[in-house]
DNA sequence: CTGAAAGCGCTTACAG
DNA sequence: CTGAAAGCGCTTACAG
């Protein structure tokens, strides 16, 4: 149970114990011969290398930290698997941070005692002040899916949520509707504020405005609560006849509080447009129509600037990418009858 | 950017460095004045303990290995995200892999370099092959929603998987239903076995048998094959009224091919129940009465039994926590009128 | 309570 | 190619 080093694999190969460092060390200059009694003992030993004293000695971890919270957003777990599959196969290895935002700066400090070599942070609860201190730890940090304001030295990577908030306007008026409203997600979050300013000056630009707003921050519920505010007037001509939801999530919320509870039929009866396209946003039952952004792309891009920046290759960076329209059921496609 | 260490702090200080390591261990006997004297210091200098320094001499990393596959499934990022927020609560960080089913030696390898405290396996593609190799090399495992046969060593938190199997078919039976097919996950896994076997047992009892069977792997394309496949059958009386799916990732998949391709009302033509009880059962599109597997004392029980024999307090054990049929509008209460 | 010293398990100049 | 040695940044007996 005593965990095996380096020195009993030495004293069993009968070489040095740097012998053995070199053997497991890629590229170190060993001769086949000593590779070899190396990799015999250390098979027979069960020797494995210990990285947390290979990290004490490089000063490399080779784990990255990754801050989410609420994985009950389906984008979040989807982008999770892939960023850790993709970190991985360049030898890093994710250590999760959890972020409630109450004790967002608990978890700061132990991410910095944990010498990660890099931060991934895509939690939209994180204040902005703390992503700066880590920054200022020296640590490579890109931003996943959101933005700081004003900060030219913190990376990050989104897309191009005003774009996709113009795009999703643009539609629903091409597309007949007139009485178009819009459900908000966290009123100060970067996402929600690109993809509203989208949303209205997309309106602007075909001679419109918006015709009524709620709050849902990105929550589940509240996002029902917010679909019943907007649907509570009497008289039909007083409701929206359209409402794009600032992400998918609560957009499948809202459909089902449309039909269930108030009976509207989507699209008849009223449009419903998501943003993300997340995989719940094709299934059968909401066939959503939603501004996609391209996680895999997203991802590639995060990876790319982490590795870069911790190379020291490259500075900061912001990296905005396209988005596009994901056309479904659930949005009328010409003017209504 | 060279990192401060805490001999930087000792001199600022004017004590040893031993003083200031005290200082930062709970518990440590430092005196008020000295105490305060480095917590000044360490705040000027911004020092933050070395977490890797401090792992390599205590020998515990306070790093726990969980190890998932396919975060589609709901289930899963929800596990995550709770199991990561327990552990935060005692100390412990998450640091995560994602199986691919392929590379597992090679993710094996890395988690037993990073020396981790514990390892939670929550993957169902992994070999047990794998898990038993953990355990062989002395690190506390906790097998999470699946069991290893004939292994007494090994601990693992599930719920009452044939329990479930077996209240989901006498449900099925005594609501009226008669020709009642089952949905397989991976045919190999723990969690199916045990969950079929109820099934078929359930239907015994009341002097039933399975009426069909198709496989879905726990996958959300091939669960809609396997509908497909299951009322391939022209006549109506040859098709089943009820199935039971393997999971609810999987139950709703059937559902949307159920309705949207085969033109099937749900409960009226045929019942649907799943099993996990995630949050996706209890949106209004779906209605999924579902068998639940309690995830918070899940993970609870996973967390204490990890702590628990990550002090030496415990041997293995394999705890089973019950079930509960919630009944919802996807399966009919009455006989058939 | 405090400091000097040993040591955790590695990597990597350095000299041969 | 190889080994002896220093050192990464800590914790923790040990002695005072």
């Amino acid at each position: 149970m005593a965990a095996v080093t380096s020195l009993d694999v030495a004293r069993l190969a009968q070489v040095s114990q740097s012998a053995v460092s070199r053997a497991f060390t890629p590229g170190a200059s060993v001769s086949d011969v000593t590779r070899a009694k190396v990799e015999e003992a250390a098979r027979k030993l069960g020797y494995r290398p210990n990285a947390i004293a290979r990290s004490l000695i490089t000063r490399r971890s080779r784990m990255i930290g990754v801050v989410m919270s609420y994985l009950d957003n389906q984008f979040y777990p989807v982008v999770l698997e892939k960023i850790s599959q993709r970190l991985q196969r360049d030898g890093y290895h994710v250590l999760l941070f959890i972020a409630d935002s109450r004790e967002a700066d608990a978890v700061l400090a132990e991410i910095l005692q944990y010498q990660v070599d890099g931060l991934v942070l895509a939690s939209t609860s994180m204040s902005s002040a703390l992503a700066l201190r880590c920054v200022d730890a020296g640590i490579p940090v890109v931003l996943f899916n959101r933005t700081i304001r004003n900060s030219h030295n913190t990376s990050s990577v989104t897309c191009d949520n005003y774009a996709g908030g113009r795009l999703a306007a643009q539609h629903l008026v091409d597309t007949g509707h007139q009485r178009i409203a819009y459900i908000a997600g966290m009123e100060d979050s970067s996402t929600n504020l690109d993809r509203e300013r989208g949303f209205r000056d997309g309106l602007t630009e075909r001679g419109r405005r918006c015709f009524a707003r709620a709050v849902g921050n990105y929550d589940f519920e509240l996002a029902k609560t917010a679909a019943r505010e907007l649907f509570a007037g009497g008289d039909v001509s007083q409701r929206p006849d359209a409402v794009l939801v600032a992400n998918d999530h609560m957009a499948i919320a809202v459909m089902d509080t449309l039909r269930i509870e108030l009976g509207l039929q989507i699209p008849q009866d009223v449009s419903v447009v998501g943003f993300d396209n997340v995989r719940q946003a094709a299934w059968g039952s909401y066939q959503l129509t939603s501004v996609e952004q391209d996680a895999d792309a997203m991802i590639e891009a995060t990876a790319r600037l982490l590795l870069d920046q911790m190379d020291g290759a490259v500075q900061s960076r912001a990296i905005v990418l396209p988005v596009c329209l994901v056309l479904r059921n659930s949005c009328r496609r010409g003017p209504q009858p």
